[in-house]
DNA sequence: GTGAAAGCGCTAACAT
DNA sequence: ATGTTAGCGCTTTCAC
């Protein structure tokens, strides 16, 4: 057995001869005394091959080191086994947990995933990343962008590559797969008003945000259901400093019962101030988060939150990408993966009013 | 202009018709009188075209809505302008991060990444990701994996595809970036100790984790430094709910007054159990963390803790592949990315002990 | 069950 | 500045 350097070494002086080029099929024929179009056969595991001369073309192709070329077959056959992913924010945990689900079910169909990160999630970066992705040997494409601006814009595309959007309100000719936003706003909304409180106050998230303003819609319309108050939306950014920001203001105010952050994090902010402010949590006031992200049971208190299926909604969108390409058919509409609430401690009845007491 | 679903549509039509390709260099030639390899020219920038000649090649691309075919040209060049990823855990914040710094030093250079996703850090699976890799149209590897096994196993990747390691104890003839494990760590610990604190408690990451097994070391090495004793090291798994239940036992233990966390997950596990046992952060205890992940500001207390430079480590990584890809040399040894300390609210002096008051 | 021929779309090398 | 030729490694088609 070679070791790591003795490989490389071995490596090296392959490369200088061959010019960094394995071994072709070619290579492989004559080693075993077949035609490349066997081999071919082999590689691609046909069956109408004698047993015998497979083992033959195996132990060659072993022997070599051979290793099929992806572009040679791409160029053959037009099929890349490769879906691009454009996705704007790879640093938030839910579009991390929606790609590990695209890619986990990637790999488990033979697809590779060619990433594509997208600074700011504006029309012309777009349009950049559809073209250079244009030009990439991929099948298909799964857009992860939390805006309302999702057009192929001009040719961006090529015709007939297939994409699938996830959390946009692209319009009724797009594929899109999304978790039930409304649902789960419904969720903690009610959940909050069940336990008694007389209105919820929501932490929104950024404006150009579809998410946000569905899940902001949701909470309006429970309120509005129940006769309740509306108060006004308190606006973050996701962060937690900017729920922190909020939740100063919302915890100065005594009234404050109930507040149904749009994101974990902006959940912990609040939380932060609400403690600075020495407003009992949940005693005095209840939060509610959104996304059930893993830290969310340690906070302090353990975070009453909407908990997101993130991987099944990329599993889903891509399995649905895969159908499309695979058929060569558009499948438009929306898939919905529902929610559920994951009631844990930063939740209480409400607390009597002063004179009431 | 069209709409989207005309687009759509028209590309259904031509579907039909071109079998899903698109228009080739020689249908762009055709379109504008001149040669195939003008329009190669053209498409590659290469400045011996005629402005005029260029002009025409331009809009005839535009007007047919050609695309270069990346497979192709991969197949005659031998370069694919793609680097292979292959990650362990999708869902840590740091490797996101990390894959962030590479998409995105990616992207600047041309190149694309290609994501394999591996369920568990081992050898075994590791090589079939190498297998698949090899069979991809890569350029090179960076391959980001918190363990001890990286082997290119026997013959898994070609020989001449160069790899970058992340985050692994990976022999001296691998080319290794990561970041400064052993001065993070020992960051950490003095700040308790200059705090006044007698020693400070550990609370390690997995035994298979080779940074977690240098910040232990590092923390164990400058506590022996000080003269101070070192206690039993509680292990814990990288997720808040470990942190929480070594937190429990830890602050159960009223000579514990500083615990240096292997990451922030696991402090806020720690900040939790802490809460529970109504200890004081940092009146009582202090605690610090490492990783630095946004939230950790908003903490309760916000945490003090060692900043990695995540997306700089993958962003080297890249540029260091990106050398050895294009100079077709291998450059060994590692790179080392500086930690520093974020001071926030869980740390304080040492309180002064009970017999002393 | 196996082989020979043709060509996918592109670019390097060599004309002109 | 532009065109011609050849061939990258593979698969499809059609022979045998």
């Amino acid at each position: 057995m070679l070791t790591g350097r003795q490989r490389r070494l071995e490596g090296k002086l392959d490369m200088a001869i061959t010019a960094r080029r394995g071994p072709s099929m070619t290579d492989v024929a004559a080693a075993a005394g077949v035609s490349a179009q066997t081999v071919s056969r082999v590689s691609n595991g046909k069956k109408n091959v004698d047993s015998e001369t497979r083992d033959r073309v195996v132990s060659a192709m072993r022997e070599l080191g051979y290793r099929p070329n992806s572009a040679a077959r791409a160029l053959k056959t037009g099929q890349f086994r490769n879906i691009g992913v454009i996705m704007f924010d790879l640093s938030s945990i839910g579009n991390m947990r929606t790609l590990d689900g695209i890619a986990t079910a990637a790999s488990e169909s033979g697809y590779s995933i060619t990433l594509m990160s997208v600074a700011h999630p504006i029309q012309r970066e777009l349009d950049g990343a559809f073209t250079r992705l244009g030009e990439q040997a991929i099948d298909g494409v799964v857009i992860i962008i939390e805006a309302a601006l999702v057009d192929r814009g001009e040719v961006e595309l090529p015709p007939g590559v297939p994409v699938v959007v996830i959390d946009s309100d692209a319009g009724p000719e797009y594929t899109v797969v999304d978790s039930d936003q409304a649902q789960g706003a419904h969720l903690a909304t009610q959940h909050l008003l069940d336990l008694g409180h007389s209105t919820v106050w929501h932490v929104g998230g950024p404006r150009a945000s579809f998410a946000a303003v569905r899940r902001e819609k949701s909470w309006r319309e429970t309120l509005e259901a129940a006769g309740a108050v509306v108060p006004p939306v308190m606006v973050g950014d996701w962060s937690s400093d900017s729920g922190y920001r909020v939740g100063l203001e919302l915890g100065a105010n005594p009234d404050v019962t109930a507040i149904f952050a749009c994101n974990d994090q902006m959940a912990l902010g609040v939380l932060r101030a609400l403690h600075e402010l020495d407003r009992a949590v949940p005693a005095s006031v209840s939060v509610v988060g959104f996304d059930d992200m893993s830290e969310s049971e340690s906070f302090w208190p353990p975070l009453t939150t909407v908990h997101q299926a993130f991987a099944e909604v990329g599993r889903l969108a891509l399995n649905v990408l895969l159908q499309e390409i695979e058929t060569t058919s558009h499948i438009p509409g929306r898939t919905i993966v529902p929610m559920r609430l994951t009631t844990r401690s930063s939740t209480a009845p409400a607390p009597v009013p002063a004179t009431l007491r």
